[in-house]
Order: structure tokens, then C-alpha cells, then sequence
DNA sequence: TGACCGACCTGACAGTGTCAGGCTAGAGGA
DNA sequence: TCCTCTAGCCTGACACTGTCAGGTCGGTCA
């Protein structure tokens, strides 16, 4: 038995993916798409493996256990997050203050299109970094990019105190508070007339008043 | 059989609770140390059950199901949180913008102390707030205490720009980013020297930086 | 030809939330 | 005193989960 429609890859090219594609790949295909319909509870290793059509034990051909396999989910996610910063950082516009303003909107970006997998990147208590160099390596990467971002601000000599790399923390915090509190619908029920670019414009915006020198 | 000992009350008041106290506030209970001791993944009804030596099927008397105990927990959190609020707003010095980072000082200690707790309060995958009104209340309640706080700043004439209301979206999104990230140890490894008191510091000084009128 | 191995498979196990249906002590009325 | 009712538990089952153990099968290589 096993896969036994290899090579054949006829007419239902329409659904998920060809039937040859490497099965890791389409395991973390699939993962996704369960996230994003029912969110990580519905994310099961079983789950997976039905919607994959293969046995419940296959996917643990590729993945140790069910943490391996949101591990490199989440490595995924902060891999395209690092391609949209850097999407955004090749803007001909050098202004320091404008490029954080810019990431800041891209990781909002992200985290508001993406949900399920941005709240995975941060579920530290089922995908612990310190188990998975290649994620902790990545985040890293992620957030050195804003780190980046705010010593050129200190370089251009228009940070107001502090040093690049706490101010970084600061506004990471309030990208990511901002993200993960209208994940969660927290904050529709509070401010009613703001939208998604409203969101992300309100809190760009304050991201270089809170470190700009000479703010009014 | 049932909980056999009531009325004894002896002499073991060491641990836990007596054995007569109300049920439900002993599973209450239980269910915060298993969160405190592993998280919520530690958290099972069954093993809440195991802990308070009762049946797998006990707490299902007081709690509808799984979601209705988390919803209790939740709303018991967002009431320590207010009286923590009405703890530091009591306080003679009536500057409000201080006022302000006695708030989200006391917001990072409360969660950084109820890690588990603190993160139940705002996982809606879980707990949806639209299902459970008290709790919705209780999280409304809490929000506001930050958007007066706010409003009496813009009221001293001392905020530069924006209504209080969206300021108090911000304000909040980096009080629980920062919260949320030191919780899941994302900043320990970026910012190495800062402890839970300097997260603190830095966060509070830099809310006020972010709203306030005629900063350096 | 025979050993090996990658890529799956089936079958079992303990743990989980939840449904269904007990049992028992006490209260309230006749 | 007897009967009924109910609150407050209980036992037993179910489907689901992650994971361990051990197949099977086609290809590779000596």
C-alpha cells in the first residue's frame, strides 16, 4: 500500500499540492491551513497527517514529535517576517525614523495577516527556543533588525536617551502588545472606530515619539 | 463516599486548604498551582480532580466544562489586576502622569508574578470573553482604569496629541508586549542585563515619553 | 543474491474532555 | 414515619490525542 499515487499526478492539480511534492513540505502546508482555519487547538499531528491522506505515524518520519514540527513552523514564520523587513528596508527614502516606522507597520503587517502562526512564534511554552538553535537563530535575526533599525536612528544623533538596544525592547513591546492584543480581539471591544490601518498607524506613529529628540 | 472528612478540620490546615471549604474555590485554587507550578499545559480538569482528591468528574458540578473554570480563573485574575490598580491610584501624589506609571508598573508586576494566570487572561483561543460577560466586564473595568488615567493627563493639559482613548491602546500594547515577551523569555536573550525591575523602569519611564506634552 | 535503509504503515498504550447514568445524604411535604 | 426531590458527588464509557513498538515494501549497493 503506502502512497500509492506516486507519479501519477493527473487531473487534481486544483487541491493543495501535487501528490509528489515532498511530504515534509506538505505537512507544514497542511499545519498551516489548519492553523489558519481553526487556530493552533486545531492543530493536531493526526490532523495533519488525515488532511495529508497518509497514516498518523508519518509524519513523524520527518518530525520527532509534535514540538519539532511547530518548531519549524515557527522558524518559517520568522523567516518571512526577516523577508518582509528586508522588503521594507530597500526603500530609496533613508530616514532612519522612517524606516522604523516602516518595519514597525510591516510586523504589524505580518502578525495581523498571519495570526496563527505569529501566536505560535511567541508560544514559548510549546516550541521552547532552546531546543531549536535554527528558530532562536532566526528570531535573533528578527529582532536585530529593529536593534539595526534604532542605532541608526543614535547614529544620526535623533534618538532622545536610552541605549539602541533597550530602546528596542521598548518598541518591540509595543509592536508585539499591539499584535497579539488585536489577535485576540482585546481591543476592538475598546476603541471601536479603529480598523487594522488604523491600528497600525496609531501605533507607528508613537513608535518615533517615543524615541525621537526634539519631539513637540 | 463522597469527601468524607467535612466537619473534621483537624490539625492538618498546613497544606492546602481545610477540607470543608467550598469546593469550588478549592478546584480554583488547585487549578492556579498546577498553573503556577507548569503552566497551562499543566492544566487538565482531570488533573485538578487528582489534586483536590475528588472524582475526574467533580468539577464538572461547578463548571459547565473545561472553558467555564478557565473563564473563573481569568475573571478572578482581572479583579487581582483592578485591586493592584486601586492600590497605587490611592496614593497622595495626584500628578498623573506619575500616576500613570504607578499603572503599568503595577500592570508588568502582576504579570510578571502570575505568569500563568496573567497569560490565561488573554489567551480568547481558550476563553472567549464574548461567552463569558463577567469576565468581559472585568477586562473592560481594567482597561479603563488605564483610560482615565490617561484622560486625566489630557485634562492637566499635559498630552500632546491623540484622544486619551487611543493613547490608552497604546500605552496598554506596550505595558502587555513587554509582559507577554519577558514572560516567554524573548528578552532575557536580547537584552542581557536587564532584570524584572528594569524592565520595569525602562518600560514606565518611556510611557510617559510616548504621550506626554513638551518632553525633552 | 543478500544485506541494508528510507519511507511509510498498523497496532497498541496512557492521557484527555465530555456524555450518560448511577448513588447517597439531607430537606420538605404528606 | 414514609415518600419524593435534589445537591453533590461518583463510576463507566466514548472519541480523541501524542507517542512507543514493530511491521512492510521498494530501491541501492556490495
Amino acid at each position: 500500500m503506502g502512497a500509492s499515487l506516486d507519479s501519477v499526478k493527473s487531473g487534481t492539480e486544483t487541491e493543495e499540492m501535487s501528490a509528489d511534492t515532498d511530504l515534509r513540505e506538505r505537512l507544514l502546508q497542511v499545519a498551516l491551513e489548519l492553523i489558519a482555519e481553526g487556530g493552533l487547538a486545531a492543530l493536531s499531528i493526526r490532523a495533519v497527517a488525515r488532511r495529508a491522506s497518509v497514516s498518523h505515524q508519518a509524519p513523524y518520519h520527518y518530525f520527532a514529535d509534535r514540538e519539532q514540527l511547530l518548531a519549524a513552523l515557527s522558524e518559517q514564520g520568522f523567516r518571512r517576517l526577516i523577508a518582509d523587513f528586508e522588503r521594507v528596508s530597500s526603500h530609496d527614502d533613508d530616514d532612519p525614523l522612517r524606516r522604523l516606522e516602516r518595519l514597525g507597520a510591516a510586523y504589524l503587517r505580518f502578525a495581523l495577516r498571519h495570526p496563527g502562526q505569529y501566536a505560535l512564534m511567541f508560544r514559548r511554552d510549546v516550541v521552547d527556543h532552546h531546543r531549536h538553535p535554527a528558530l532562536a537563530e532566526a528570531g535573533g535575526c528578527a529582532f536585530q533588525t529593529l536593534v539595526d533599525a534604532v542605532t541608526a536612528i543614535h547614529a544620526a544623533g535623533r534618538l532622545r536617551g536610552g541605549a539602541p538596544d533597550q530602546l528596542s525592547v521598548v518598541i518591540w513591546s509595543t509592536v508585539h502588545g499591539a499584535a497579539s492584543l488585536w489577535r485576540d480581539g482585546a481591543l476592538q471591544t475598546k476603541a471601536e472606530e479603529l480598523d487594522e490601518e488604523g491600528l497600525i498607524a496609531l501605533v507607528t506613529s508613537r513608535l518615533s515619539a517615543m524615541i525621537e529628540k526634539g519631539n513637540p
